[in-house]
DNA sequence: AAAGAATTGTAGTATTATTACAACATGAAA
DNA sequence: TTTCATGTTGTAATAATACTACAATTCTTT
């Protein structure tokens, strides 16, 4: 919502721009006061607040204010708060699963689309996939077998990273390795992700957008960029590449229903 | 809200209820309409409306209504949306992350504080732990390790349900069996934990409430209820062990932290 | 610089929320 | 049962708020 203010300022006349910024700077304010109230905060005239509404698409000042509360309260929701030596189990548990909802949520909004289906692609089309995981990664790997063997795709699991580089020598193109790291930023798997593309493998990478690994890889799904020193980052990341993996098979195995279907109804 | 108004309602008058079961019945319509267009859908006067709402502890109508939307929107934002065979990538990406955080959610609200007490209490206390796992929750045994080998606890992990009743009947009182199961109906779990509380072990369960297992655990700490046929519900079950085990080990290295503390405030 | 178009504000109207108070209902005491 | 007191609900007036029509102003373009 507050985007789409933001997208939308542009191509606003001046004094709405002018309640689009105050609605920006203070959007929780915004939503007790009445149109007179904006209007004289802002220095604009009442008129100018429901044009504004208007020109977002809402039929007035009313319904724009329970849209904007109504955003806001769902972004409010969850947020990070970090857990402090003195909390109470009750705090404590809740603030773990609140950061860890508050992880996922960022995880989903920083979701690329294309990307997702672009790695969806090159794991359904692959002659056979190869995952690299490496430390706190390696606990998701019983996972990827849960997920991907199932769906009947050529692929193996190397969790240790000097075996990693071996591996990725012997790839072909058509073959794909996922590289899974927490951080990002480990030296090995960074070459591991090196030797792959020189043997002519595409590389889909599940780490921090903008560690080193990133720029190595063909597709990058963003697990939370990596706050330093943010407690529990590793079991928030976790969680998101869990369900990164889940996507990925979930994907490819609807395209395999997808490709059977229509396949069928040509044959029909 | 919704509850807060279930619960006001008893000390309400007459003409006031009725309002407070429309409000109840047709939340989201309420929010959308003006005090003289609710009172005549309901029944009743306008001023009745706005002594509902400050029955409620609200300055007038709009305060409530914007009160009512924030909440809806709040626990409306992320709900279960069953994954459907057409789905875009878009659409399936926003709809595994959607349900992956509703579960997470749902376990937040189920979650009850005096057991989560309990189960840390018996684990801080514990001369020796014992984690069973099996078949999907055998996924999560590594990040057990991640979380508890570091808090220095005496501890083993078993993964084969054979294995469970072996190690159950060697436990002794002080002894405590953490269970985790996806499923709580498998017979073997539940046969090492009549076994581990034979021994004089207590008993952690982690599993659905309500399942088969619940009944033999000394604590119970619900993943959400087995919505049996709901798509990947051991993916979410999973995703809740995970930060559940998470909080777990943290109370427990809270605890530690403070007895230390205090011991050093005694001695200084 | 003047005409036209776009923007903004003024002033009035309609809607909506709120208040004051009167009518009604309810229950207890005579 | 009647009467009074108390509590509950609605009516009608008022205040606040949202919205509209249009006039004034500003900006563009020639």
């Amino acid at each position: 919502m507050l985007i789409k203010i933001e997208n939308f300022k542009a191509e606003m006349r001046k004094s709405e721009q002018k309640v689009a910024d105050f609605v920006l700077a203070n959007p929780n304010t915004v939503i007790t006061l009445s149109i007179a109230a904006l209007a004289s905060r802002v220095g604009v005239s009442e008129p100018t607040v429901i044009r504004f509404c208007r020109a977002l698409g809402f039929n007035g000042y009313q319904e724009f204010k329970l849209a904007l509360a109504q955003n806001l309260a769902s972004s409010a929701r969850y947020f990070h708060r970090e857990v402090l030596p003195g909390d109470e189990t009750a705090e404590l548990a809740g603030k773990i699963f609140d950061n860890s909802i508050a992880a996922m949520a960022r995880a989903r909004n920083n979701l690329r689309v294309d990307d997702l289906n672009q790695a969806i692609d090159l794991l359904d089309k692959a002659e056979r996939i190869e995952f690299y995981t490496q430390g706190n990664s390696a606990i998701v790997s019983h996972e990827i077998q849960h997920k991907f063997l199932p769906l009947g795709l050529s692929m193996a699991i190397y969790t240790d990273p000097s075996m990693h580089k071996v591996a990725a020598g012997h790839l072909r193109p058509g073959c794909v390795a996922v590289i899974l790291s927490v951080s990002g930023t480990n030296p090995d798997v960074i070459q591991s992700a090196m030797v792959a593309r020189e043997s002519g493998a595409d590389v889909i990478g599940i780490a921090p957008i903008g560690s080193p690994l990133s720029g190595h890889c063909n597709v990058l799904l963003s697990v939370n960029e990596d706050h330093q020193g943010e407690q529990r980052r590793t079991h928030f990341a976790t969680l998101v590449q869990f369900t990164l993996l889940d996507i990925l098979s979930a994907g490819v195995a609807m395209r395999r229903e997808k490709q059977k279907k229509d396949l069928s109804e040509k044959l029909a």
